[in-house]
DNA sequence: CGCTTTGGTTGACATTGTCAACTGTAGCAT
DNA sequence: ATGCTACAGTTGACAATGTCAACCAAAGCG
């Protein structure tokens, strides 16, 4: 039951454990996931191959560390590009879709740590959790949308499911080159805007 | 093992390479991706570790004819899907798109081997080109749709970009387990049929 | 009949994740 | 202080995997 904290308990290189995680993610965002090795990490952090282990139990638990991180960092993002916006729910909400694809195309390698294989199977609960707290955030602006009237329905639960699933599914695609590009019409942020320009409705219709 | 007995394997012509495939597809589909080695494929197909070298020039090149094939036999299925359902485009459109997140979510070791990060990189070309293909198959069918009416608009690229990628982010989400199961809202048919009812409009209206 | 091509084989090797075993040092109870 | 323990770090070893070489056998063909 090691408190996996860090501050002052443990050693006084209680720092390595941060800069094992930087040194991954330094990796990855440069070089891309397949240079995202133990040996690797260990050396950019300045220790040895297996310094890891004594923070992680294996190369998975780190990166499901690193993960759920991103997940938390991306959240904020998209939080902080809505409250660029003010006013109305739905402008919020369609800041924050636009910034989840911004940051994914910008930083494809970490969007592929994010969403690729390697989380989908893990064993490390932090990276799910991280997950799904991001996507209850756009529930809970989904919801803020309906209570205003601007979008329709009182569960938000689908219209999340959609939007996300949506701005997912466009960007992993358009990273995979499967979905056309040209005109601008196939592009990530036309496609969320388009789906929110046919869920919109005007505001204070009914409950 | 000594091999120098009468009935050895030289002879075999021509259909190394496709048992080499088979092979590959065999531990794909029931033990995943992980099972997947180059000497577990050899060893399957009845040839030695480096006998997929004679057919395919790395893993790689071997993992993306096999992804093509399965984009073929997506497509395959997506249209068999359509023509199940006679009479109007639309019906089709929506048979396509449940077959695919149904075919996603049967077999999600193909489905992780079509659109994971092996393939997402691959130099041989073989693999875009079958999924561009099926793209545009869905391109297509968004086409006839807008040419009876029942869809908006008269370009179908954005519109089959909205499906395919809905469809795409919905099935990888649920695999991800990112997004809400229960109640039955969340699960990507929902998806692709509420966005579907979003899109709809009664046949005959004009451009 | 000897040559090349084709498909096959085993040997060897670098990379990587991980298990073990060892070392050093901080903090703590005696 | 002394010795104990837990933690953080190290190097050694190993199995799995992709891939490069070198070698072998049978087909086919001039």
């Amino acid at each position: 039951m090691v408190v996996a904290d860090g501050s002052s308990r443990a050693g006084r290189r209680g720092d390595t454990r941060s800069a094992l995680l930087e040194a991954a993610a330094g990796l990855l965002e440069e070089r891309g996931m397949g240079a995202v090795t133990l040996r690797a990490v260990g050396e950019r952090a300045g220790v040895s191959r297996q310094a890891p282990y004594k923070h992680f139990t294996d190369k998975r638990a780190l990166l499901s560390v690193l993960a759920a991180r991103y997940f938390e960092r991306l959240a904020g993002e998209m939080l902080g590009a809505a409250d660029g916006v003010d006013g109305d729910p739905f402008g919020r909400l369609e800041a924050m879709m636009e910034a989840y694809v911004r940051v994914a195309l910008d930083e494809p390698g970490r969007y592929r740590l994010m969403f690729g294989p390697e989380m989908k199977g893990s064993p490390y609960p932090e990276v799910h959790e991280a997950a799904r707290d991001l996507y209850w955030r756009v529930v809970g602006v989904v919801e803020e949308c309906q209570e205003v009237g601007e979008l329709p329905g009182r569960d938000p639960v689908q219209l999340a499911s959609l939007l996300y699933a949506t701005a997912h599914g466009a960007t992993d695609l358009t990273l995979a080159g499967h979905i056309e590009q040209e005109k601008g019409l196939g592009d990530p942020v036309s496609l969320v805007r388009r789906l929110l320009g046919l869920l919109r409705q005007s505001p204070t219709s009914e409950t």
